[in-house]
RNA sequence: GCGCUCGUAGCUCAGCUGGAUAGAGUGUUUGGCUACGAACCAAAAGGUCAGGGGUUCGAAUCCCUUCGGGCGCACCA
């Protein structure tokens, strides 16, 4: 248990003994000058109580003056509780995570969850569109794992739709020739005609083919539907056009450190969709309306309007609904499940309320298992509509990240870091710059894409981070280098030190808060404020010359603490931090 | 038309279930390196929290309303 909720619970068997029946809330102050925490529930509670909020303060004050772990309690204001910790507090916080970093979180009880983030297209190249997915899903999943959750991260790889299709038919106008194309084809292998890069080129030629020609894209929609049918030539071309793109989509999530358990595909989900389908019309939820098979997923609470859910258009395809469907009706079948997690585009929000709906609906998901959309906000241009590169296309993400790299690889110090080490290093900043970037705006918000905002590398960004925490490893190191040892934090200096220590102890929180609003920002926030802490007390003391040798000791067990805190929550943001830079 | 969402410093954004004096970064002005790593630290200036009304001891936060952005509403994903 963090030493947080040890305090929060010492408070509050303190309230009880005062004779409130009431929980209340330990939070760090936002006023410093009356104290290094405050409690704000007396107000709350003079309703409840009948007595005036000063009177409730006082009551919880009276006990709290025999806890010998607060100081300087005193009631301000409307019946503020303002106070603070001891020393002797503070530096047995410090000694009781020092060795253990984890001593500073509170795991929760443990849950199966599924997260599904990659919505990688297969046949089309990753753009800047799918950063936040993988950044925010791999952090949520990484967050979730550190408080002690099981995860399964499924890639869900976009493959069963129209850009099947499309990219089919294209390469049909263009090879006729190919084997799979001649009459009687049953399955044999054969050479494709082209390498990952002409794919890049494939997808938007036929998709702009199909903007004009209406025989184009009907055409495309029949092979959709033959691929859904597992039509044998077609089938087989699309399996190798997806193997190849997938080296590539592979690549593009490898260096975004996504790391997926499951690399399934909405086609992955076909041989459920069958048993799945008898089962909803086993139910009678089914029915046909203008020659597509709907169900409805209004509910009779719903004062608003709710569309049914369409499964199986007119001409017998699927679409996006049914595969989302079948494949948590697989999912359920295969793993032990209490949460499903999707992270993806906010618009798809409504989408998700109908797939969830109707999986509770149907009995493919019971009730007690839970199904979270937490969807992000859309990643536009300067001009407040989708993100466009000036020539007017969509930037593939690996040209953003060599962008900021060219950046980076500028600003290197040469005399430190070795010339077979500068690329590396440099695609390593670049790549915190990036995701520290994105991951610091609340989730839901839209999202202004600007390049010139990620290549920024001063302030709080990436780079920031990654600095302050090379500089504290390398003092570390000297340290071990001189032989100097460092066991127990005995002494505090003064504020400096004691803000460093206060940000430190109020991690848990702030973990507890990102979980439960599946939202990195409050980490990204934090993480920049134990660091620019740090860095304060970095620039007014030198801790290797430090005279007094408790004072020596504990700061360097102070900043070995505060690295140690620092890889940990880099970690779970899925940035890596180079040994130099 | 129905619904969702947003409007906070010049710019980009925080502000948790209502709490005290509104917070960062950047930009502007200024000070600090013969270095435990200056991609750093310190300081100044900068806000009618879109407007109006309501609830409350207390509202950027909750409710209503006006204005202004963005988005979604079955055979694309």
């Amino acid at each position: 248990m963090s030493y947080w909720k040890k305090l929060e619970e010492d408070l509050n068997k303190a309230v009880k003994e005062a004779g409130y029946d009431t929980s209340v809330t330990l939070s760090l102050s936002n006023r410093p000058d009356l104290g290094e925490f405050q409690i704000n529930d007396a107000m709350r509670l003079a309703k409840e109580y009948h007595k005036s909020p000063i009177e409730i303060a006082n009551d919880i004050k009276r006990v709290l003056d025999e806890d010998k772990n607060f100081k300087d309690i005193n009631i301000a204001g409307a019946g503020f509780i303002n106070l603070s910790l001891t020393d002797q507090c503070l530096t047995s916080f410090v000694n009781e995570i020092k060795d253990n970093i984890e001593n500073n979180i509170d795991k929760m009880e443990p849950k199966n969850i599924v997260i599904d983030y990659g919505g990688a297209n297969v046949a089309k190249a990753l753009h800047v569109g799918h950063l936040r997915s993988a950044n925010i899903g791999e952090a949520l999943n990484r967050l979730a794992k550190a408080l002690g959750h099981k995860t399964i991260s499924d890639a869900h790889l976009g493959d069963a739709g129209l850009q099947a299709g499309l990219v089919v038919l294209e390469m049909k106008e263009r090879f006729p020739e190919l084997l799979c194309f001649q009459e009687g084809y049953n399955g044999e292998d054969f050479e494709l005609p082209i390498v990952k890069e002409d794919l890049k080129e494939i997808y938007p030629t036929a998709s702009n083919k199909s903007k004009e020609d209406e025989n184009f894209l009907n055409e495309a929609r029949q092979i959709t539907y033959q691929i859904q049918k597992n039509n044998i030539a077609y089938t087989k071309l699309w399996d190798k056009l997806s193997a190849l793109s997938i080296v590539d989509i592979k690549e593009t999530y490898e260096r975004l450190n996504a790391k997926f358990d499951l690399w399934e595909g909405e086609r992955d989900s076909f041989q459920y969709i069958p048993e799945m389908f008898d089962l909803l019309k086993e139910k009678g939820l089914t029915y046909v309306s203008d020659g597509a098979t709907v169900m409805d997923v209004k509910e009779d609470t719903d004062d608003k309007e709710m569309p049914p859910i369409l499964l199986q258009k007119s001409d017998g395809a699927y679409l996006y609904a049914t595969t989302d469907l079948a494949t948590i009706y697989g999912r359920m079948k295969r793993f032990p499940i209490d949460e499903i997690w999707y992270t993806t585009d906010i618009r798809q929000e409504l989408h998700f309320t109908q797939v969830f709906r109707a999986a509770y609906k149907s009995g493919i998901v019971p009730e007690s298992v839970k199904l979270g959309f937490y969807g992000f906000g859309t990643m536009n241009g300067s001009d407040g509509k989708p993100f466009k590169t000036r020539t007017g296309g969509v930037m593939p993400l690996n040209e953003l990240i060599d962008l900021i790299k060219v950046e980076c690889r500028k600003r290197l110090n040469e005399n430190i870091v070795e010339e077979e080490n500068r690329d590396n290093v440099s695609e390593t900043i670049a790549l915190a710059a990036l995701k520290y970037a994105d991951l610091l705006p609340f989730r839901a918000t839209d999202y202004i894409f600007d390049p010139a905002k990620f290549s920024d590398l001063d302030g709080k960004t990436g780079p920031y981070l990654l600095y302050s925490t090379i500089r504290m490893k390398s003092l570390l190191n000297k340290a071990k280098e001189e032989n100097i040892e460092y066991k127990n934090y005995t002494v505090i200096k003064n504020n400096t030190d004691k803000d460093v220590l206060l940000t430190l102890l109020n991690l848990p929180n702030v973990l507890k808060r990102a979980y439960e609003s599946k939202s990195l920002n409050e980490v990204t926030d934090y993480i920049y404020k134990l660091t620019s802490s740090y860095n304060k007390f970095y620039s007014e003391n030198k801790v290797l010359t430090e005279e007094n040798d408790n004072l020596r000791e504990s700061w360097l067990v102070l900043s070995k603490t505060v690295w140690e805190t620092n890889m940990m929550l880099l970690n779970i943001m899925g940035i890596d931090c180079p040994e130099k830079m």
